[in-house]
DNA sequence: TATTTGCGCAACTGTGAGTTGCAAAGAAAG
DNA sequence: CTTTCTTTGCAACTCACAGTTGCGCAAATA
């Protein structure tokens, strides 16, 4: 999310000040100075409108990705059905135990500091 | 503003419900519904990670524009399962913050039981 | 038939996006 | 050096709406 530094440098290399910027998204010069210091995003509407403005892609302003989209990481959980012999994601999804199955050693440090500190 | 339908499109495309979508954005089922109706729009965080597990551009999902790079499941990371006699993709990572900030309340818990056993 | 899964709608809640008001730093003019 | 204008940040407030719970209803599935 480098949506504030990329606001902030992309408004400067047009030489826009905030009022101006935010006039043209009719909305007020403080929320534009509130996305910029990061104490807040704008909704979906009015950021489609700053992309416009600001003349680059919605992932170039939100996430600072050079204009080639890179790819990320895939965190999707398929399984093969053999009678509609297609990939269905698998159901349930994360729950609470999926995850102390991952992370039970942090849960386990956290544990022990907190433990520490008691003592 | 495809936002909704692109949202229903490529869901349906990866063959995931809107409560399976919804577990893994940490929203409840309901939201999904509304955005895929047009009744609201999600906030730019979960947007992101919208577009990460659908894997497309934030470009594509919120506009509809034509990606670059054409998305389709790439077979050499499924894995059979001996157990199961299942074709499955490995578990990427999960995003730990966001785990956190959804079941901070059950860590404290978990913490605070764990603390008062020791005591 | 009963149960499960997937989805939409109504009603409610609370958060945070956007607002107004105040103040300060820097430049430019007088 | 003051005055004024521009640009910006921060505090306090409000209310729109993002997200929630709860209910109902099809369509599969057992």
């Amino acid at each position: 999310m480098k949506f504030a530094e990329q606001l902030k440098a992309l408004r400067s290399e047009l030489h826009l000040s905030q009022d101006n910027l935010a006039s043209q998204l009719f909305v007020s010069r403080q929320a534009v100075s509130k996305w910029e210091n990061g104490d807040g995003t704008p909704d979906l509407k009015t950021l489609v409108k700053l992309a416009e403005i600001l003349h680059v892609s919605l992932d170039t302003l939100v996430l600072g990705t050079k204009p080639a989209t890179g790819d990320h990481i895939d965190s999707s959980v398929f399984v093969y059905n053999p009678t509609t012999g297609e990939y269905e994601r698998r159901r349930g999804g994360m729950n609470f135990w999926d995850f102390l199955a991952e992370y039970w050693w942090t849960v386990i440090a956290l544990v022990t500091t907190i433990g520490i500190f008691f003592f």
